[in-house]
DNA sequence: CTGTTAGCGCGTTCAT
DNA sequence: ATGAACGCGCTAACAG
């Protein structure tokens, strides 16, 4: 029945046939519409509706040798994190004719070798990652297929190709400047452990001149393990002032178990997040957080990624979209009441 | 570059000759290794390793009539609810070499037809949606093209192929039945608009046996939707004594603002929220709420869609995977202390 | 167990 | 402005 039906799919054959004209005058119908004459259009047309003519652009595909996809890959889907920079990567490549198709490393990164040769078997015209490409030898083989690639949400001198994001270790470092202008002494670290958090953590240490309390646990984190953070941090320096988490949903997490032992934020420890999720500005205390535009990584990593494969130029290849602390009432920042 | 890099890649064609073979020695080697003399396949897999071969599913797809990806329409990529089924549908299809490819149709339903018409000129082998399709012009067109589908999250006596969810009216009835047995009288309705949410609010109002003050928002909601939702509803009946909400981060909005005026939950105001989100077990007060098993969810989609695949006839086309109340501090159920 | 033949549906190249 | 021939890279169907 499937099988049946899937091969009595009209083709551009079917429809050039109910029109009265040959192969190639339908395939530039729909093609490139510009170079035939009015009335066979118009004919083409009607028989693409008449037929209920659905193109295959795998056939087409295979000719050109553009398969109109661009390969994703990210860590684990479900990571809050990236979803704006994908939901905008998806807007803007679908506006242009392309398909994303999304391939999950997973956090220990072994599968990153597999997992792209195992996309590169459907011929993307492209490739963006969430992160950096961790794995030389994937590196390496990505530069001599020469596959544009498109890195994102980190920088690097070297990128394989294209890189549009921000530095990981300067957000640290200016967590760390945030927190000694505020004074605080005894500060501690509740971190992921991908390879982000831990530049950041590194920017953070340099920075804060010392070693601190910390935390790390298995990225991806949450809200629920952000409990258990604070609770582990509170038994290494039960007097601590300030913790810095790497993420939002990580501190809300320290937030929830701070109210839970009657400790007062700011008052009594202050709380900074990173990444401006969409409830961070509308928790009680509000979070101070560190605000990255995930959505304009999309959308650049997206214009990017279709100028290479219009073979346009590219004259900046490491675009840094910077990143900026937003101060809210967590560490202490007064606001009038909201509504 | 790219181009000239594209154009040496090396084809089955290239490996054969290298192992001094047939193309279709070579092919078999990859697809059915089973059939070859050991001698043979390991002379075609140093072959491959030699070459750098990498496959062309895209040409292989075209001959064999499988594309070997499966097409996944969402209302929009970054809806908290759906993302542990599309992680478990990403995985359970990824191991057996299927690769999923996400369209977004959006909540207003009028690219929805569109879309799909876009989606299946990839050849998709199957069409997972999110929710029901519910333009009945491309019910009847997928149903005729005689394409796989798996509907989710809902429940219905008609599919257009098969159904794996739950109902959502039921849902809603359950809510109001539990309320009831509570003995609240004055309650309140803060709801998406989306499809599903309007269900259960009729499954709610109908088992409640009257009209209750409601908020209804554009979907998705979120914690900042909900902040305001819940100051609505105090102006409709500012002795409101429990909210049932479309959403636990919605839910979470209520509780948030209700902190914020000094309002007590459960005892001024009970809050159930709807999905069971990983955060719903550890705000405080932990939230009660509707449990859906999105991942479970997932993986029975990937596992029915396979199985409609390979051929496999499908006993039971609708699947009821139910759901459950899961009561804890926010309508006042005691918990000895966490930790 | 291995090879030959014949396309899958379409776009490129050249001709008219 | 339109068409004929060819092949993209691979696999199904049949031979041997």
């Amino acid at each position: 029945m499937t099988r049946a039906a899937a091969l009595k799919r009209p083709t551009l054959h079917d429809v050039a046939r109910e029109a009265g004209v040959s192969l190639i005058t339908a395939s530039r119908a729909l093609s490139n519409p510009g170079v035939l004459s009015e009335k066979t259009l118009e004919r083409v047309l009607q028989a693409v509706q008449d037929t209920g003519y659905i193109p295959n652009l795998l056939a087409g595909g295979l000719k050109s040798q553009r398969s109109m996809t661009i390969a994703g890959l990210v860590p684990i889907i479900s990571v809050p994190q990236f979803l704006p920079t994908i939901r905008t990567l998806t807007e803007t490549l679908d506006a242009a004719g392309y398909q994303l198709f999304l391939g999950q490393s997973g956090y220990d990164y072994s599968r990153e070798e597999r997992l792209i040769d195992t996309m590169l078997a459907r011929r993307p015209d492209g490739i963006v990652v969430a992160g950096l490409v961790r794995s030389e030898q994937a590196r390496d083989r990505l530069r001599r297929l020469g596959v544009p690639v498109v890195e994102t949400w980190d920088l690097s001198d070297r990128p394989i190709d294209v890189v549009v994001g921000f530095s990981h270790l300067k957000v640290g470092s200016a967590v760390a400047g945030y927190f000694l202008s505020k004074g605080w002494d005894r500060v501690g670290i509740a971190t992921g452990d991908d390879q982000r958090a831990m530049q950041r953590l590194e920017g953070f240490l340099a920075a804060f001149g010392r070693d601190v309390p910390t935390v790390k646990v298995p990225a991806p984190s949450n809200l629920a393990v952000g409990r258990r953070a604070l609770a582990e941090l509170l038994q290494k320096d039960p007097d601590i002032q300030a913790i810095y988490c790497s993420s939002d949903g990580f501190a809300q997490g320290v937030l929830v178990e701070a109210a839970h032992r009657g400790l007062r934020v700011p008052e009594d420890l202050a709380v900074c997040g990173f990444g401006d999720a969409d409830f961070a500005a509308h928790l009680l205390p509000s979070l101070t957080t560190v605000h990255v535009d995930g959505a304009e990584i999309g959308r650049r990593a997206a214009q990017l990624m279709l100028d290479r494969c219009k073979g346009i130029a590219i004259e900046h290849p490491i675009v840094d979209l910077g990143f900026r602390i937003v101060e809210r009432e967590s560490t202490g920042k007064r606001t009038l009441p909201t509504n």
